[in-house]
DNA sequence: ATGTTTGTTGACTGTTTGGTCAATTATTAT
DNA sequence: ATAATAATTGACCAAACAGTCAACAAACAT
């Protein structure tokens, strides 16, 4: 589930510690996710890693460091997959690239957005500053420039900000609540078309009621 | 934030016993959210209520059972709270009062879903049944409403269970990521006309998706 | 008034927790 | 070969944990 991107970490990354903390980071975030921060335990996490909990403990130095990592991991996804939109796209084409972007990230990594949903729903106690500064910024970049389209006539007059909060809550939704949607839907797992047919359905919905009145 | 509803418990009711209960689940409902379901510790919740631990005991005889005890009135809650979707009504109507009631609950009792919210990312560990039997026949009762709407040309062909996964996810997002949005809009709380223009701008961008193309 | 139920609470118990440490073994560099 | 560094792990500890219990106080019913 985690994808280490290239890593830069100050330790250095011998091939023994590389393999060891990807196979703990990726038990950890299965602990995480079922447990939450407090509820996981170390030797649980171990467990799941088939590792003696000391030395889950020798390659990070306590829980805490083992969450952050993950964290890390997970913003680091979310910043690469996430497409740009651009100003030359127009609106059609910038909410096409942006709802495939994040129904792609949901459907191949659903576990990066659960942990992410955990942290924000429980009150983003670890990610304060990111919410704060990065995120803020995000989106208000993104809403200036569908605002741009709006004003210039190439849109309908919708309130940008929450267009990207429809548009990131329903694609986001496939992954944090999967089980329920796999219940629902009567089904064990996702299928490489399920992405296809959400995004086609997401995209036509959105842009139509985007559309300029006419 | 939580609001009990007509109380059935099998324990006779005295004043002191209501009282205490609705203070202990108001203290527990918080301390589960922002720790977890195994983070929040029974002492905790006993502190934030201001009672000894034994007391709090001698009401919950366990752990659990508090977690039971709030779980199910969120369940009551929305069940209650859900507004039913009546054939005659139209798919008009019907969005707009399935929106209006959804947005009404995600603002006026961001708790109760944030409490779901947690259950499901984590794999509905303590609702597994009501997932699987009440939720899915909701769904497909209510996607099958749609689908007559459709094939009787009173709404575009859209997929009905894809659009009410749109629609739970859109509303309840102003819920669970309560923090995130309050952050990002640089806001300390919602205030009451959020709820208006949250459903307005929900309804008109769902309604314009799901028109007859012409 | 008196007995009975209901509520209150400090003290206790066995278990699990995060984290340390020292002793030992692998690996690598020279 | 040998010294230095990295990795492994069982044993250990203080703190926090869920839950029990017995002793007592309040409230209530008659």
């Amino acid at each position: 589930m985690i994808k280490v991107a290239a890593k830069e970490t100050t330790k250095k990354t011998g091939k023994i510690r590389e393999k060891s903390e990807y196979n703990i980071l990726q038990a950890a975030q299965a602990e995480f996710i079922i447990q939450g921060y407090k509820g996981a335990s170390v030797q649980s996490i171990a467990d799941r890693a088939q590792l003696p909990k000391a030395n889950v403990l020798y390659y990070f130095k306590n829980k805490e460091n083992i969450y952050h990592a993950i964290l890390q991991l997970t913003l680091d996804m979310w910043d690469q997959g996430i497409g740009d939109i651009k100003l030359e796209d127009g609106p059609q084409m910038a909410i096409e690239k942006i709802i495939a972007a994040k129904v792609k990230m949901s459907f191949k990594n659903p576990n990066a957005s659960k942990i992410y949903a955990l942290e924000i729903i429980q009150g983003a106690q670890h990610l304060k500053d990111f919410a704060r500064t990065y995120l803020r910024k995000w989106v208000r970049e993104k809403a200036k420039v569908f605002q741009h389209w709006i004003d210039n006539g190439e849109m309908a007059d919708v309130n940008p900000v929450n267009l990207i909060f429809l548009i990131w809550s329903s694609t986001q939704h496939y992954a944090d609540f999967e089980t329920q949607i796999l219940t629902i839907m009567n089904r064990a797992d996702y299928e490489e078309e399920d992405i296809e047919q959400v995004t086609e359905f997401l995209t036509d919905i959105i842009l139509r009621g985007c559309k300029l009145k006419q």
